[in-house]
DNA sequence: TTGAAATTTCTCTAAATACAGAAACAAATG
DNA sequence: CATTTGTTTCTGTATTTAGAGAAATTTCAA
């Protein structure tokens, strides 16, 4: 039930998970969960619920219920300490492979749901011959947006990781090497 | 002050407010927003504040803010109508400018925020000798992600939409084109 | 420059969410 | 099989956020 740290904490660590948890929000995760997150992503060494709660200040319970959802998100994951029947935890801490998680995650929170509700008005307006034509483009429009993101995601999602972020420090070299026709901004 | 909605409103228009105003909160806008974005989105008219809370049965007030995050997130514009004082609204209707808004809107709002966070605190840590190198290390390599996924959708959001959507269409094809080294799901 | 129309800001209430602490539950050890 | 140890669910409270309505401000026309 102490609140001192462990004694080779840094001022950074603490400052670190401090800002996390507070970017949670913009993130859409709550400040326990980001804060966990934190915790997890700086620790040398895998850490069990009780010390969680006791290090962040948090409700035992709250940091059962945040460890779940940080699971969920693939984001931890659980670690058998020998000896110790209590379950410990690890944060991914390749951070390529967390950016593809949450990617993922994002993904099945928000372009899945939304293609499912777009599909189903579309399957009503299509029966709905009183309906502006240019109204059923413009769903059908964002349909198609709806599917090749879900799509590319998807088969993003699969290419290993060196190869991403290869990719990506390529940045729009990648674009003019595929010799597609277009100009800029437009 | 009339409830009665435009008389060639379509059912199928309705139920994309209703559902596109409850994904929202899945995208981290709230309903009142994404209901009035998706009114404009398959709107073929322009309309005024007093319109849109007609319609949608939402305050006025309410309805001025979530036009001002709107335009904040550039998913609608002001139109003058001749002859009309009042300030009337239509939305972005090309899908892929309205979604590379919506990307340029997050980059500001979790990555460059997230970028600022972690860079003051490997301030911090670089001037702490007692800190675990291993600590450090994934500091830096944070940073390094969000550094590069900084720059990478700052040069995408540069490419024509044209030629994003065909490269988007393309798939995994675009990674395989690039003859880059690495084996799958590594 | 005054009055009508339109918009924004302010204030208060309602709803949703976060979170602590207690209680219930489950598992393992002696 | 009872006791200890650990985890989850439940319940109530606090905080935050959404949103309505009123008040204040701005804008424009006559």
């Amino acid at each position: 039930m102490t609140e001192i740290n462990d004694i080779t904490d840094s001022s950074a660590k603490r400052q670190f998970i401090l800002y996390w948890g507070d970017m949670g929000s913009q993130w859409g995760v709550n400040r326990s969960v980001a804060q966990i997150h934190a915790l997890l992503f700086l620790s040398v060494k895998p850490l069990n619920a009780e010390q969680i709660s006791e290090d962040l200040g948090i409700a035992r319970s709250n940091v059962s219920n945040s460890l779940k959802e940080l699971v969920g998100w693939k984001l931890i994951r659980r670690v058998p300490i020998a000896g110790d029947r209590r379950e410990h935890f690890v944060a991914e801490v390749d951070v390529w492979e967390m950016a593809m998680r949450i990617a993922q995650g994002r993904k099945e929170r928000e372009i899945d749901p939304a293609l499912a509700a777009i599909s189903e008005c579309l399957e009503q307006a299509e029966v709905e011959p009183a309906l502006n034509p240019e109204i059923l483009d413009r769903m059908k429009s964002l349909q198609d947006l709806l599917q090749t993101t879900d799509k590319w995601y998807g088969q993003m999602l699969g290419v290993p990781k060196a190869k991403l972020n290869m990719m990506m420090k390529m940045g729009d070299k990648v674009v003019s090497l595929l010799k597609l026709t277009g100009k800029k901004s437009e």
